[in-house]
RNA sequence: GCGAGAGUGGCGGAAUUGGUAGACGCACUGGACUUAGGAUCCAGCGGCAGAAAUGCCUUGGGAGUUCAAGUCUCCCCUCUCGCACCA
């Protein structure tokens, strides 16, 4: 810093800006979003959070993201919708309220309000109007309606069914809910338990959902992929195989209708119901004991470990229909009752499960396909032969290859009434039930009369009630609280009890973003202007955990709404962006790892601008962030660095033209040139995809630039100053989405009278981007031997006898003979010898 | 096992369509200014050899295509994530 320097420089204090620009943007509205037809909308959201008590850093890069995005999109003319809430029922808040003796709501108010103060010192540009908060009424009423919409329309039942039960969280968990056989909230493990539960069909929206998957170009490939296989559609055929001595048929499944002829026997869960057929056989008590071993195997085992192949006889065989043959039928522990049919035709040849099995208990092996060339021996085979092929021993379908047979046989089972083309899915109904208290309530009323009848609609909603006591025991107290599950049918007028179980929270995250469009609507749960304008959500930001469970209910109940009448499209999120974890020392920061960096702390000490910059900087927002501590003083380095840069230069802002004179030495008609370079380079990396570490870093330089340039002095004026002014003008325009209180007070500082938010983004200049001089490489064999620095422009044979000429090139070519050259505009000539 | 993604200096990470590998930043080293420096500025910073000029090597490993490969093709290795006895 110059002493000498008459006025005096001012410090880099964060603290003040940063709380005076927040006070404007709240005062001011500047973010308020409202529809206007005359502009394109833009939709930007990021997964919103559960009110867990404060902010972590996972919260930061999230919403770091998303508000360059949002910010950037205004200064490029969109009107954006930028909402932010709570994802507020959940187990948490019903934990701590029992720990504190206090209620949930209150517990989560608290942290509401917290963790809003946060987001507010984070700068985040929200349109805070549109809070929603999905705990209250004024919400989850209209989740109740669509509830009962549902249930009019066939989407919702109830059954009695073998539920994923935690022991922890005593509650039920839907099937997306279990990891690994593990509770994906607490991690403990989960048990089987037979109870009422109600459902949502989402397995009526299972082939809308995948042929959907198709048109989300914007999403990430990986997330396709896993809700692809999450749904877990396959084609083939259901067949009955009669069961000798009985009236009963087994029912199968098999993808491969093609090898039906090589079955020779059949496998069937230890939960199939026809596992009864073993009474009376010798081999009753067998199966029984089997049946009892391999369920308990079945809980115990780990779920990263196959368990060997086992099986016993269940002392009843049945009739291949298209062979004859009698078919041995087994229990065996590797078959799941939750897929197909629970039964499958087994066929060793050409199953390699099927394979080991056989071998094992000794059963033939009979090939039925095979390959181009030549067929396997059954005798010496050592491994199912998996893959399509010719069909031999089929009867009429012999010669037939495997696709052409699967169609045949398909056919021949149709026209002989014996089975049927079918398509399996994956995917299971979800469970919506829970068990605990703070969640929404279902508006369904038990009537012992009238049966099991939702609420009538004017009744909605059906509030959870304040006046409870919660007990550790952490049973919920609706189950017992009179006053709420006491009531009158709303059919027959006779006393009735009310459900106490709650809704699945991802229930509410289903379709939050709808209701962002028109939050404190009254007369419906979707004001339809205002959701037609506004849906769908342009660009969705969040973490990867939630590429099933929340992103898969989303498009779900997007599908109900539209065939509701709610909304008008298809798929709610155009396009996504998973965000990477932040890391520290190598693991995902964790309390129990003890490397949590607490933004607090940091943006008491660097300031908010600080803490988005190097969130932005130190990787691409996919990918997962190092956390580092001197990284952070980096970029707290660089804004200090621009703060001094404007401080000492503060005259250009004093008056100069700003037009650019026509005739500039060349250091003042490089420095142009860097700039609108720069603005090329940044706005290509945030249009492109988000690279905002690459947008930072070309910002960097042309800070780098300017510095050796006008200096931190600002007394070297070898520059024309209009160019200077052009230049830093562009520092701060394209670094205020990014560190915005930062750049409007410079902005300000610096004598602008407009607001940087509401500035256009500026254009580059291609011409005053262009280059006219550049850095020709020479080449001998591809090796770099030399390089020209020449005009822009210069022709190619030109550019062929300078390089041929370079004295460097000379030296290498020597004795040899130039076989060839090759030259490459505005980049190389490369010389062969 | 299946599917997806990744592997580049001490570290985070850059490199349109194949065309100067290592931008930018961190760390480190030397110097300047200084009462002080954890501020700031200047210089250096992939490896090997060399005083230097410079040369050779270098994008997980190995082949290949090409005038030219981090980038394309084939094989292999490692890591991360997801699914996993799906009939």
């Amino acid at each position: 810093m110059t002493e000498g320097s008459t006025e005096k420089i001012k410090r880099y204090d964060f603290k003040a800006i940063e709380e005076k620009w927040q006070t404007r943007w709240a005062t001011e509205k500047t973010f308020k979003a409202e529809e206007d037809p005359s502009r394109p909308k833009y939709y930007l959201l990021e997964m919103f959070p559960y009110p867990s008590g404060r902010i972590h850093m996972g919260h930061v890069r999230n919403y770091s993201i998303g508000d360059v995005i949002a910010r950037y999109k205004r200064m490029r003319g969109f009107n954006v919708l930028h909402p932010m809430g709570w994802d507020a029922f959940g187990l948490p808040a019903e934990n701590a309220a029992i720990k504190h003796n206090t209620h949930p709501a209150a517990w989560t108010d608290e942290n509401i309000e917290y963790m809003k103060t946060q987001l507010k010192g984070m700068g985040f540009s929200y349109d805070w109007d549109r809070e929603i908060a999905t705990c209250r009424p004024e919400y989850y009423r209209w989740e109740q309606l669509f509830f009962v919409r549902m249930y009019e329309k066939g989407l919702v039942y109830r059954k009695m069914t073998t539920v994923n039960w935690c022991e922890s969280c005593l509650t039920v968990l839907a099937n997306e809910q279990v990891i690994d056989g593990a509770c994906w909230r607490c991690d403990n493990a989960v048990v089987p338990r037979e109870m009422h539960g109600w459902f949502l069909k989402i397995t009526a929206c299972a082939d809308e959902l995948l042929s959907g998957c198709d048109t989300l170009s914007g999403w990430p490939e990986k997330v396709l992929t896993m809700q692809r296989n999450w749904i877990g559609r396959s084609e083939g055929l259901e067949l009955d195989f009669p069961v000798e001595g009985s009236d009963h048929s087994l029912r199968i499944f098999t993808t491969r209708p093609d090898t039906v002829f090589g079955v020779t026997f059949m496998s069937i869960a230890p939960e199939h119901p026809m596992v009864a057929l073993s009474q009376g056989t010798p081999q009753e008590q067998e199966v029984a004991e089997f049946v009892r071993r391999t369920r308990q195997a079945l809980q115990q085992k780990d779920p990263d470990q196959e368990l060997e192949k086992e099986g016993v006889f269940l002392g009843r065989s049945c009739r291949n229909p298209f062979t004859g043959e009698k078919i041995p039928i087994y229990v065996a522990n590797f078959v799941l009752m939750e897929y197909g049919t629970g039964a499958v035709m087994a066929v060793p040849a050409h199953d390699q499960r099927d394979f080991e099995f056989a071998t094992l208990y000794d059963i033939p092996v009979s090939v039925v396909i095979r390959p181009a060339d030549g067929a396997p021996d059954p005798e010496t085979m050592t491994a199912a032969f998996e893959e399509p092929g010719i069909l031999v021993n089929s009867g009429k379908f012999t010669g037939l290859a495997s696709s052409e047979a699967r169609q045949a046989i398909i056919a021949h089972a149709e026209a002989e009434k014996i089975g049927s083309a079918k398509t399996t899915y994956r995917l299971r109904d979800w469970g919506i039930s829970r068990q605990r208290f703070w969640g929404a309530p279902i508006p369904m009323i038990h009537c012992d009369a009238c049966g099991t009848v939702p609420e009538k609609e004017h009744n909605l909603p059906v509030v959870l009630p304040t006046d409870i006591q919660l007990d550790a025991s952490g049973r919920s107290p609706l189950h017992t609280l009179k006053s709420f599950y006491e009531t009158r049918c709303p059919e027959c007028n006779g006393s009735a009890r009310r459900e106490t179980d709650t809704m699945d929270t991802f229930m509410e995250s289903s379709w939050y973003f709808a209701r962002y469009a028109c939050p404190q609507y009254t007369d419906g749960p979707l004001d339809k202007n205002a959701v037609d304008y506004w849906l769908p959500v342009d660009q969705y930001i969040g973490g990867i955990e939630h590429a099933i469970l929340h992103l898969l209910y989303a498009r779900f109940y997007a599908k109900v709404l539209r065939d509701l009448g709610y909304i008008s499209i298809d798929e709610p999120f155009t396009n996504l962006l998973t965000q990477g974890m932040v890391i520290k020392d190598g693991a995902k920061m964790s309390k129990s790892k003890g490397n949590v960096v607490d933004p607090n702390e940091l943006i008491e000490r660097y300031g908010a601008d600080t803490v988005r910059l190097f969130s932005l900087f130190a990787a691409p927002p996919e990918r997962d962030l190092e956390w580092s501590d001197k990284g952070v003083e980096g970029s707290f380095r660089f804004l200090n660095r621009v703060f001094r840069l404007v401080q000492a230069n503060r005259g250009l802002f004093n008056g100069t033209s700003p037009s650019l004179p026509e005739n500039l030495n060349d250091q003042s008609r490089a420095l142009p040139r860097k700039t609108h370079q720069t603005i090329r380079k940044v706005t290509s990396d945030l249009d492109r995809d988000f690279h905002f570490n690459t947008a930072i870093s070309a910002t960097m330089e042309l800070v780098n630039a300017l510095v050796s340039h006008i200096g931190e002095d600002a007394q070297d004026q070898s520059i024309d100053p209009a160019v200077a002014r052009e230049a830093l003008e562009a520092v701060l325009v394209l670094l205020s989405p990014i560190v915005p209180h930062f750049c409007e007070e410079l902005w300000e500082e610096t004598g602008h009278q407009s607001r940087l938010s509401g500035r256009p983004w500026p254009e580059f200049d291609p011409e005053a981007a262009k280059e006219e001089q550049l850095t020709i490489v020479v080449q001998i064999n591809g090796k770099v031997r030399s390089r020209l620095l020449v005009d822009v422009g210069t022709p190619d044979d030109a550019l062929e006898k300078m390089a041929l000429a370079d004295e460097r090139a000379q030296s290498f070519i020597g004795e040899n003979t130039v076989r060839k050259v090759i030259v490459v505009k505005n980049k190389l000539v490369n010389i062969v010898i």
